[in-house]
DNA sequence: AATATACTATGATAATTGTCATATTTAATG
DNA sequence: CATTAAATATGACAATTATCATAGTATATT
């Protein structure tokens, strides 16, 4: 089994409270799987019953409406737990977790989470406080969905995932998401999300490699979106 | 002092888990408002250093925007404390608290709530589970602005009302906002919401009572909002 | 009771965005 | 490498929703 202690998530998540001991529990219970590029880590309305770490790769938190349409309401990275929500809520999950990038997870299983949340207060403090980020953060998406436009949404999008996947080296952004999810995220048609996609690549704000999205006028970029 | 013992909030909040010398110790800390209808609990930006109990009335989470307009996140009432997220994440409020209807509310400073959290493992529990509820909500709130239009929208608003404040005894809607409020809830512009209150009333979903609504059909308006 | 002020209502119009159709390009599979 | 499937792109059009204008109605204030 692999020491927790040099771990990614246990770096950056609220994992970071635990001491020792904890960390040799946490490595005796984990269990540690693979997930393909597009495969689920698990489906709404599944009952998880722990969390997951993510280790490595990119995933989506996402709904699947009445048209079909996948609305995605979070991007998680490597260093963050999943599936916090439901198992403090004592309720299957509520979104579906799928891979946008191949992805290397760890599940803990609930009755160690709640060990060291009963045990543990910064790790507890930790766990409040990356939920209500989360909180924080989904209201203002909520916000920003009545208030801003497509246009808009879709620039402060690129933005956010420019500052927090960062770029590769022919600049392009790191995070590799079809139009469709894309889409999905700013809470469009695809349709609309490629014209206005379009649109940024004729106005130099962005260029269009490919699938690959590179920014070039941050700063009008940032205009844009305000 | 008032004994919290036979309040409301202690009955319905996190705080049902504190035991008698913590309760008796919360009343010793506390201090009790009056706020009237429209005025501010606390402002977006303020450091508001603890959280508020409303013992009595209603009142709403709300951000301005650039362009004036007050989008409502939340509604609150009576047996809900109000401001946790931001003690939590030692940040300055992200949202504005303002009365909907008169409001009676107690202010309890910072380190009582922290005291109790860390020694209370059913209140950080409970604590912790009524921000993963409003977690939850707001994920939902955010999918249903995409994926449903303003009128499904306010079909499903004005149920919510129904349910989670009650009639009066005219079979109004016992919440009493403003057009521009309840437009600032579905996130639409005012004018739009009145054009379609007017629909529903034509349809005799719901009937215009002055400037109060009576639901009339609401197994349509169900249906109407899915 | 009279005036002012805020709220509700409705029409006309414009802007935004979604939908459907159809190319075109890229990736996947045998 | 050929064929199929999937993703991207763009045009044409329709539907939804916002904005501006204006009028009516209720409420508050003196």
């Amino acid at each position: 089994m692999n020491k927790c202690d040099q771990c990614i998530v246990r770096q950056l998540s609220s994992l970071k409270a635990l001491n020792k001991d904890e960390v040799i529990q946490l490595a005796n219970s984990k269990t540690t799987y693979k997930i393909k590029k597009g495969e689920a880590i698990f489906e709404e309305g599944e009952v998880t019953n722990g969390v997951f770490c993510i280790k490595d790769g990119v995933g989506k938190l996402s709904k699947l409406s009445a048209n079909g349409k996948d609305q995605i309401v979070k991007l998680v990275q490597s260093g963050e737990l999943l599936g916090q929500r439901s198992m403090i809520s004592n309720e299957p999950a509520n979104l579906s977790a799928k891979a946008v990038a191949d992805m290397e997870v760890c599940f803990i299983p609930k009755a160690e989470i709640l060990h060291f949340f009963n045990n543990n207060n910064q790790f507890s403090m930790n766990l409040m406080q990356s939920v209500c980020e989360d909180l924080k953060e989904s209201e203002n998406d909520k916000i920003a969905l009545v208030q801003k436009t497509v246009k808009q949404r879709l620039a402060e999008t690129l933005l956010h995932l420019y500052d927090a996947f960062g770029e590769n080296t022919d600049q392009t952004l790191k995070v590799q998401l079809t139009r469709e999810e894309l889409a999905g995220i700013i809470g469009t048609a695809t349709e609309s999300c490629i014209r206005l996609l379009s649109d940024f690549n004729k106005l130099e704000l962005i260029e269009l490699v490919g699938k690959k999205i590179k920014l070039k006028n941050i700063k009008a970029l940032k205009k844009l979106s305000e």
